[in-house]
DNA sequence: GCAATGACTGGAG
DNA sequence: CCTCCAGCCATTG
């Protein structure tokens, strides 16, 4: 498969994250069968803004739930806000309770 | 084609 | 918990 079909898996793994969850760029990689490519995913993320449908990109964090993500502004404050909007606790850039807010697509493919 | 870079990860100190 | 390091691979100069 060519690259630009695996943006498309990505996208298509991260529309499927619910509500209020969360995963990480691993466990996406590692869901579409290709657990190495977690750098991908993540490059895959700055075409998120121009896709259609527009994925929630914000429910994607590092391993450690971390907010690795930044927006156009180059921050990861309105990533902050949207999370929190969906009853996510962030403290310090680190989603609270992270641990069960964690979402394995692995679960639902 | 080689070297540097990056929205990453896991292990070691 | 934090930092450093090696492994990873598409993209860029």
């Amino acid at each position: 498969m060519d690259t630009e079909a695996f943006y498309e898996q990505v996208f298509e793994v991260v529309r499927l994250i619910p509500r209020g969850r969360v995963t990480s760029y691993g466990a996406v990689a590692k869901a579409l069968g290709a657990p190495n490519y977690s750098r991908m995913v993540g490059r895959a993320m700055q075409f998120a803004g121009k896709a259609k449908p527009p994925v929630p990109w914000y429910r994607l964090v590092n391993s450690s739930g971390t907010l690795s993500a930044r927006d156009q502004s180059g921050s990861a404050h309105r990533m902050q806000e949207l999370l929190e909007n969906e009853g996510i606790e962030i403290k310090n850039d680190r989603i609270v309770n992270f641990k069960k807010l964690f979402w394995d697509p692995l679960i639902e493919i």
